[in-house]
DNA sequence: TATGAATGAGCGTTCATTCAT
DNA sequence: TATGAATGAACGCTCATTCAT
């Protein structure tokens, strides 16, 4: 069903929403995601204020548009990465994205209020990316030298529980990256040390 | 009679500042804390709203003022009482604590917002309960039945982590406490289970 | 039927504008200039106090607006009298418009510190009206039984500046609108007397 | 009458009032007259708030004692210089007052603000000044090359008229030193001209 | 006199979001 | 879809001046 090509008019729009897209990249490239203002992209983007609200229901739509596609990414990397073997390679396998996720307080919260969903219908592309966190660690842990008396998928959340507090810390801190990655490897080092 | 030369001056910014609080908190009480409005406030105290923010810088730093108190008095209900002896009791420890701490999303935000500090100098009032949490908690870990082959304070920083991720998760999905507590003992058990 | 097509949005900016504008000339013939606050013009006007800040840089701006009318009135009122013969007949013919300019200090200082500008392109509306003061007084100067050996323009600077220096001084004494009158006319004998 | 020595209180009185002028002579060093806050004064002197306000009425009081003394110590140099034979000399002789008054727009205010009073008994400093300008001018402009058909006192008038014109125009203008002479001169020229 | 906390009325700002055209 | 003027509800701030002690 609709083998038409697609029509002017939605092509139009894809061509409008892509310009709020690339504006929008643009913006947080000079300033950074916390100063984005919706006037400086549709300006950037040479649309009206209106135009922005009938492509993203909200300026945090847009956040999300912004933010899970460079999740995914990094999502995608560590997939392809081969699986570690040790916690201090956990950690580094995830060191990219824990750079990222802290490279603005902005970002962290913008994540963890997305984090999940009130139903299942909601779940938005940040959700789905803890969701993917969770696949993606599953097996590691599963396979690696780790603790077998719980399931993989407790041994990940645990993983992201950690995760987080190591990330919540370090921005009270210094928000250095080499004591974030220690610690995580302590925290993951306790968490993960097979029960005899 | 002269032994207390500045005591008249303090005691009227004391009585200000006691005014301030009052109202707040009569008005959280009503409206809860994210209805809070500096202009209700200040007209309740019967206050200019001049003399608000030279006690305090913001809003946020009331809010400080108002949140930190509370979460020190479930602390000091927690430390009255017995050394749990098991997760479940643990949990239903720290019932009184979750369930304020996630009365509002806008209440947690702030808590977490305000859980660290950039300096030593800066540590606010909120960030003290985290460190009082880990005094509190650290022991019942080290008396308690739980593992042995790491420092109880890295045992308390687990707890708080999943303390952290279970609360967080919670208000993505229903927000059910039960669903909290169960979740919470799950991880704690995982957590804390003897490594024998 | 498309030949206006920016029409639409122009006619509602206008008649926002002159809601405001007309809001302000109400409060003002109620209470004077000084007394004009923003909040009452808005709230007269039915609109938001964010779209009086997007039609007046600030309420400065709006002053202007509203005297400079005025003054432009008193002008055009000015210019259609007879070309007068005599000093008194000036100064006759410039009575309103002093008794407007001093009729509260604080618009004879909005008109003083709007009066020039710091370049061409600045020239705002109450610049322009002492301009237009020497295009009107010049010719008045130039035809009547006055002196011939300096230029009108050179007698009208200075018709401004007796004029200006009377009103400054009756500011001081009990503004006394006889006693300006009879200044004026001394200072302006002295200076338009035809040097035999 | 009072020719005991002061009372301690009395230099205590004197000396406080002493660091409020020299702090806030400091200040206007530094930081110009427009940016004179009570606050810093105070803080500069090392006294309270309050002390500040028993000294002097309102903060214009103040503005008046810093400037009335440089005004006068202008006129002392103007006076003992000996008595100018031609137009382009009184714009000399004046220069250095001129550009006082010029240096800040709101020091020109001040000036004009308080250039008269409303009664005899309430002749301020600044009020004196232009009193004083009459009596300084008025031998110069009697005694030199200049029109003799109307009274000293009135062309001492017309000079503070033009000065006045001159300095307002060129806040507008790029405020150039050079311009304003010119432009004073060639107004007194033609004032001052003899009537054949 | 000295103190300094408190006053107070209004200004300008913010900026995501809405809605009539 | 697109437009962009209008909304709106606080917030934070200013800062000379007052007043109880």
């Amino acid at each position: 069903m609709q083998s038409r090509p697609m029509s002017k008019v939605q092509s139009r729009t894809l061509k409008t929403r892509a310009k709020l897209i690339e504006a929008s990249e643009s913006v947080v490239k000079t300033d950074g995601y916390e100063a984005l203002r919706v006037e400086q992209v549709v300006s950037l983007a040479g649309v009206a204020k209106g135009t922005f609200f009938s492509h993203f229901k909200d300026k945090d739509v847009l956040m999300e548009q912004l933010i899970a596609p460079r999740l995914n990414s990094y999502l995608d990397e560590i997939e392809s990465l081969p699986t570690p073997e040790s916690v201090e390679e956990i950690v580094r396998h995830l060191q990219p994205l824990i750079a990222f996720i802290t490279c603005e307080r902005y970002v962290f919260d913008v994540i963890l209020r997305h984090s999940g969903a009130a139903a299942k219908e909601e779940i938005g592309p940040i959700a789905e990316c803890f969701f993917r966190m969770g696949m993606v660690t599953g097996p590691w842990l599963a396979m690696g030298p780790f603790r077998k008396d719980i399931s993989p998928e407790l041994l990940a959340d645990g993983l992201g529980a950690f995760l987080i507090q190591t990330m919540a810390l370090n921005f009270c801190a210094l928000h250095n990256e080499r004591a974030m990655q220690d610690q995580l490897t302590i925290y993951l080092k306790a968490w993960l040390q097979p029960t005899v």
